[in-house]
DNA sequence: ATGTAAATTATCAAATATGACAATAAATGT
DNA sequence: ACATTTATTGTCATATTTGATAATTTACAT
């Protein structure tokens, strides 16, 4: 009928050079004329897919919800699909694989900043680090039936903390031996159940 | 012999006026413009005083690394004045009491993020993350001073790692319960040395 | 009251960021 | 070949941000 529509690509392109300005720059520095730059593509392209400025910023949340979702949800099923020790499986890959990649880990960071400012925002963050937080919990729960309930949502309350923060602080480089002793301390942390 | 100087007092103002701004927009958002309507001065008299943008970011940076390692240098003397339970009594005081101030929190933030195009301040940042780190493990060892070194390093990271993201994550609001979670897990964890 | 150093205000130019829309080019089905 | 739809490029006006400096005012000491 007319020429072939690469809306697609073209917005998963634009949304992923927009992530890594965000990460470098924060929200407020990922300018239109950096992620042109980044992407390859003119501002006006920017806007033909993706339209003005406050709705990319909408995209880049709506994006960074669902694949962190996503992720976190393929690795909470994986780890339901284990007999034992779905526990300690879990900070194994939170730590050890680069679980979350820098950029997401950056988004993160700067929407959290951005948070301070935008309300709607702030609320889709709270409940997403309530649902990650209830995940671990339910992992938690897998290896620690017996425990109390509430025992568990404090473990993994510290656990996020120790996960969230290392990888936050990731950017600083030079994280390696901070990273592992941060593993070991989660380790520490849930074996407290047994 | 002339008008007498407020230098002293503008420089205070004006840099905690653009605390403020980088805590609400990050280091990119802070514009000079919002920060002359929030400090309540002219974009001409932060210029005559601070100098240039960059010179103003570097003197924030200074500003918030000399205040954090004076108030942890205050609570780290303070422990070390007890006769015992200083890591829990530090426990209590970094979650409790609201030790580091929001805007102080979110600035940190914000400048681990703008770390990310800026090498030399991730080096400022890195060691005052590991700073921070070892004071903690001093504490530690006031109170388990016959446990392995390498154990309370491993504690440490943990405890900060839990602090640090309760703290950033604070400006998501309704985080009360998650802060009470977080607390008894630091508590939690510091317990496996006794 | 007057000189003086500092504070404060007032402008200007340049660079950057954004929004809007026109104009052109390219690919597809018929 | 042609109509049609979409991609792509180009341009313009406007607003924002920053840097730089001149002009003015204020408070103090003598």
């Amino acid at each position: 009928m007319a020429r072939p529509s690469v809306k697609a690509e073209r917005t998963e392109e634009i949304l992923i050079a927009f992530e890594h300005c965000v990460a470098l720059y924060g929200v407020e520095g990922a300018t239109l004329e950096r992620l042109a730059s980044q992407s390859g593509l003119q501002r006006s392209l920017v806007r033909h897919y993706m339209g003005n400025r406050n709705e990319l910023i909408i995209a880049l949340v709506n994006r960074f919800l669902t694949q962190s979702r996503v992720s976190f949800g393929e690795l909470f099923n994986y780890l339901e699909s284990l007999e034992d020790d779905q526990a300690l499986k879990m900070v194994e890959m939170l730590f050890d694989t680069n679980y979350m990649n820098t950029t997401q880990t950056a988004v993160a960071s700067a929407l959290i900043i951005y948070s301070g400012s935008h309300l709607d925002i702030a609320n889709l963050l709270r409940t997403w680090v309530q649902d990650i937080e209830n995940g671990i919990t339910d992992v938690l729960k897998m290896t620690y039936e017996n425990e109390p309930n509430d025992d568990l949502q404090d473990i993994a309350a510290g656990v996020l903390g120790i996960y969230f923060n290392v990888d936050s602080l990731e950017v600083l480089g030079d994280m390696e031996e901070f990273r592992v002793r941060s593993k070991r301390s989660a380790v520490r942390l849930i074996k407290t159940l047994s």
